[in-house]
Parts: structure tokens; sequence; C-alpha cells
DNA sequence: AGTAAAGTGAGCATAAACAATCATATGCTT
DNA sequence: AAGCATATGATTGTTTATGCTCACTTTACT
């Protein structure tokens, strides 16, 4: 184990229960407390958490970890949300999906479905069409010939692999989308969904505009998170799918809006 | 195994796992670990990955990578073209990029031209902005910050990858481009530029209307073939970068029609 | 407040990793 | 085939990471 990648854990830690001290550290990542201590400086130094005497506590900040410190695990409850999410779908619907990680998923899902596949008898209408902003579920779907890939234009961003700006909302006013998936970054009743950047934000709001229906994929975390950019209020969302690990009370809420949930 | 091949094992292994000792990787790829270092930091330098004291972590955008960057086999002969076009580029310009294998090596060699990669002192403009229709393309550049990727929207289509139809044809109208590199199908003095598709001609001649200096990459076999869908006429190729199987009668056929050849 | 216990930072030692350099090997071009 | 450029591996002195000790500070409890 790098440093790095202790400096990941001890995130975790801290971001999971709150705080954490300097033994129990030390205890669970094998190294000396001097070394925690160390850990802990860097990582005030960066201002994702806060030294006491002892140990440290989270941030606000630290809620809203950027990129590099988040560990690609977790793959199993955003494969199930995803595959709840692409059982939705039905044939010749015009699908939206945004970026990240589990909208990555949910493309990937709809294209195991294999009800799909294009049959015997060619079929000249394409079974699915797929409108998206992500360069990465683009790049992936292309390959399947039985969905049409329409990609909005834009500017790529490097952190999310999505197309924003200008080019992205002129291409979404010409579309009509039955069913968008919104991956989000922060969810809740009050601020509703929300991403992490501005130009994100804007162009995923317009996605759900041009939609239908609009289903939010979610796991449990991002309804304790918040984040920078709001995408649209709650009342926007038809339906969330999310995991079991979502407080009852935020559900409740949810549903009090109208809200379809649907655990996964 | 060349170097290419070590830097997407390492890719796949640091993508796969998170993390790479240096020791790990050297063992397992069969090199010392002062090679090691080397590939890492190359590919620290286009952060593909970052280094660490002792190994290297993904990058927060090497997590979502989609393994296109294993290379596709060695066509030396398209990447000796590619090297020279992209020496071509100067800092801040605007290029252009179309699909197809031979355009895809000139996105790689741009990426790889380190003069172009961020400095300590943070820049705030791009070093280059690359405007494409290719998602392959735009996929795999979006994860080096040193580049602006202007995506155009459209259709996707699997045989190329490259986006078609009147979305892309609309933003396209809205950029001018300095170099457009166009890779074809087929080139001939009479036919001019060809690609396989007429939706693929459409938006490439668009990229070639709107660009102020054309050049093609082809190797010498697209001399000899012909492809059903013209791009534009040979007047209004600038300059052709080739190798040097190509006929002497049908370079100079070329030259009398004012296009600078050159072989890579 | 006084005292004990725990936590802390600084300095130091050690081992690992590193950058720089050079020599050799490999491969590509002419 | 010769020559040039590049890639690789070994060597060496330097840097970094870590753990340990010790003098000092903060916390907690009487």
């Amino acid at each position: 184990m790098n440093r790095q990648q202790r400096l990941s854990s001890i995130l975790e830690l801290v971001v999971e229960k709150g705080s954490v001290e300097v033994d129990d550290a030390s205890r669970i990542l094998g190294v000396s407390a001097a070394t925690i201590r160390r850990d802990f400086d860097v990582l005030a130094k960066r201002q994702l958490l806060t030294r006491t005497h002892g140990g440290a506590v989270a941030t606000g900040s630290s809620l809203g970890l950027p990129l590099t410190y988040k560990v690609a695990k977790d793959d199993k409850v955003k494969q199930r949300i995803a595959k709840v999410a692409a059982e939705m779908v039905i044939r010749h619907q015009i699908i939206g999906i945004n970026g990240g990680t589990t909208s990555t998923e949910v493309a990937r899902a709809l294209a195991a479905r294999t009800e799909f596949a294009p049959s015997d008898s060619q079929e000249h209408s394409p079974a699915l069409t797929v409108v998206t902003n992500a360069v990465n579920i683009a790049a992936e779907l292309t390959v399947r010939h039985q969905i049409k890939i329409v990609v909005t234009g834009g500017v790529a961003r490097p952190q999310s692999y999505e197309l924003i700006g200008p080019f992205a909302e002129e291409v979404l006013r010409e579309v009509n989308i039955d069913i968008t998936f919104l991956g989000v970054s922060a969810f809740n009743p009050i601020m509703g969904a929300a991403a992490n950047h501005e130009d994100e934000a804007k162009v995923n709001r317009q996605m759900v505009q041009r939609s239908k229906k609009v289903v939010v994929v979610a796991d449990s975390s991002k309804f304790t998170r918040t984040a920078f950019a709001t995408i649209c209020s709650a009342d926007q969302i038809d339906t969330i799918i999310t995991d079991s690990g979502t407080d009852e009370e935020m559900l409740k809420e949810l549903r009090r809006l109208g809200i379809e949930i649907i655990i996964a």
C-alpha cells in the first residue's frame, strides 16, 4: 500500500464515519502513528479534513470529493440500479443519457438487453435510439448496431467525459426524448438534482426539459451529498432508482413530492 | 514487446487495480525498474496516471477510460505519416480531424507532442484545440488536459466511429479551423478525396470548407483505390502526407495541381 | 489548579525509491 | 552495410518515506 492509496483510504474512513482517530487509522492501515499524523497533515493542508487532537474530522469539502480519491468499487450497486433502469425501456424509444459512472452503467445495461439485438429479418429502423452528451458512452455503444447513437456536440470535460457548451445545447434543442436517465452528483428534496460543474448542469437541465420522463439513477450516497450546480428541482423528476441504503425519511419526503421510488 | 505495448499494458494494470508498484510492473513486464519509471513518467506527463513514490495510481479520468488506448496493431507506416502531420502543428492552433485509422494515429501523435503538455505554471488557455467528428478520437483525447476537444454532434456510424448528419453539419458551420488532417478512403487527381459513405463525405467536405489549410494523410494504398462518395476535388487540398510507396507519375500529377507532397 | 495520560512535533536513522549518467543494445534510415 | 537515433539496463549519489525516540503540549480527571 503506497501513500496515495493510504490517503484515499483515510479519506474514505473519514467520510464514512465523520471522524477517525490516529490510533484506529494506524491499526487499520498498518503503519505507525507518526505516518498517520503526517498523512493527516497533508490532507488537512488540502482542506480535505480537519485535524483534531487524537484524530481528524470530515470537512464540508470532503463530501464532494474530487474523482481522484473516489475508489472504483461499488460497481455492484450501480450495476443493479442500471439493470433496473434498462428494464424500463421498450423497443423504439428515444433514450437520453448524461455522463458519469452510474449513467455509463445504464448504457452498458441497455446494450446488454439481448432482445434489442438485430434479428434475422433485417430490420431497418434501430431498436433503440440513445441521445448522449458523454463521449465515453458514445464510444462504447457505437459498436452496437442495434442502437442508434446520437451525440450532442460540444466541448469535452476531462473530469466527466461530458460534452458541454452552446453546441451541446443547440443539438438538444432539436431532439425529443422519451426517457432520460439522469446521473447526478447529489440529490435531495429541497435542492433537487445537482452536478459538480455549472456547464454540465446546464446541459443536463436541457436534456431534462426535452424529455417526457426523467429517471434519476443514484446510489444512496448521493442523497447525503451536496454539489455545486443545480440541474433541476425535485418536482421535475418522475422516478428515482436507488439502493436500499437510503434513509427512510428521505424516501418518504420524496414520495410526498410525487416521485416514484424504486429500490434496486 | 515494444514500448507502445508496454505502455498499454501498464495502463491496463493501473486501470484494473487502481495502482501499480514499480517493482510489480517491472516483474510482470520483464523490464528493469528504470524502464518502468521512464514509462510511468511518460504516462504521467500525458496525465493518464499519477506518479507516487514506489508506483503509480490511476487518475480520475483513467477510471472511466474505455481501453481503446489499446494500440491498434502497430502500423508503422501510418504512425510515421501521423508523426509528420503532428509536427506541422504549432501551439494554439485549431485542428480538425475526421475519422479513420490514419486520423486516429494523427490524434495520438498530437497527444504525444510533449511540448504541449501542461507546464508547471498553470496555463489557462489550452495548448491546442481539436475539432473532431470521431467519437473514438474524442474519447481518447478527452483525458489529455492540455488539449481542448470540440466534438461535432451527430449520429454515430458504427463502421468508422464518425458522427454524421445535420447535427454535425450545424456545429461545423460555426467553427473555424486552421488545419484539417483528412483521412480518406481513396484519393486521386481526377476524383479527388473520397469516403465510403455519402453522409461521411458530406461532413468531411464541410470540415474541409471550414478549414484554412487541408492536409490529406494517406498511405500509398489509397492512391490505387476508389471509394463511393466524393469529399472534395483535388484542388481543395493543400498538402498530402504519404509514404514512399506511391507511384512517381501520380505524385507528379498531384504536384502539377499545386499540391505539396510530403513523403513521411 | 495539579497531575497523569495521551497526543504531538522535531530530529534522527534506515531502507527504499529516485534522477542522472553512462554504456550497451536495438532498430531504423539511408 | 554503415551510421544515426532511440531504447534499455546498470551504477551512483541524492531524495523521500517511514518508524522510533524524546522533549513538550494538550486534554481529562480529581
